[in-house]
DNA sequence: TATTTACCCGACTATTTTAGTAGGTTATTA
DNA sequence: TAATAACCTACTAAAATAGTCGGGTAAATA
């Protein structure tokens, strides 16, 4: 099972996407900007979104990343499984050869395990991620973060140790 | 997250230990061999095993390791935990400062996830993983190899080829 | 058409974790 | 006291992660 912030980096990336929908193409930088993840990181991420079909790309000023179809019809497990090989438990990737060609003493409880967390993450949506209150509000913090700058946001932080 | 061989090496030796705990103490040796985990590894992971109180020790010659409570009572996310430091999704540890010390786009969902993991694993003891019919035919085909020996395996295993 | 924006791509690198080694000490039993 | 097996510390090779760097290429605007 791999689940690291490649995985996370790229769930929070497409629920950005997401949420800045209405005006246009989201280009990286901002999104990098927002969610403090590296551009160049970024970049690798969103080349493989792009090759699963889950993103499109519009190159040029002005240009960015959109969600390739509706909000409902993205799920996590798409988008986790599109950057990671796999939210695979096993050892051995389902092959059952996890002992010297054979399968182990407990290949079936992680194949149990891996069906378990993919039909959960199969389950969620973009949109549900949306409409959630603890992702609204969190939202709210970053753009006000962006409107103020950096150097803004400094001075706040050392206005409040005091 | 993060669910490696290190806590399937854990769950699987200590599924070894249960199906083989009728007579006496079992060595960590005989885990070795059988289950073919490397001995030293499976030391460091029984080293922590004990101090979580999943495992009694017996030292000296016809000595090893026994459950210290019965099999329907240990379950397989105690020992995950136990190994790993946890089983969290989370990048934070669930201490909701991911983005620089303020709470992620997506703290909340990786909770979700976390809590629905250790749930799952939380349902199944050893108990449990003993009577499975996989598991079963797994343990008899190991006994039979570790009694073959690991020169006649070659020797069948070379046959085969033929 | 020049310039800017932003996607695109491959190679490289520091850090961390995993998985395993090596070499010894302590306790128990035969 | 010899053998067995737990116990302990430190080291190490390999892999994965989480990036960086340096160049492209395509499209829009001025």
């Amino acid at each position: 099972m791999r689940l690291t912030t490649k995985g996370r980096y790229a769930v929070t990336a497409m629920l950005d996407l997401a949420l800045h929908s209405d005006h246009g193409p989201v280009s990286l930088s901002d999104i990098s900007t927002r969610q403090e993840i590296s551009l160049s990181y970024l970049e690798q991420l969103f080349s493989k979104l792009r090759k699963q079909a889950l993103v499109t790309s519009v190159r040029g000023p002005g240009g960015g990343y959109r969600l390739s179809r509706s909000h409902n019809e993205i799920f996590v497990a798409q988008i986790v499984d599109a950057v990671n090989e796999s939210v695979d438990a096993t050892g051995c990737k389902g092959r059952s050869d996890c002992q010297s060609g054979s399968t182990c003493l407990t290949h079936h409880l992680w194949c149990d395990l891996s069906d378990q967390i993919h039909d959960f993450l199969s389950q969620i949506s973009l949109e549900q991620l949306v409409m959630r209150n603890d992702v609204r509000q969190v939202a709210e913090r970053q753009n006000f973060e962006v409107q103020l700058g950096c150097s803004e946001k400094d001075k706040i932080s050392a206005a409040m140790v005091d």
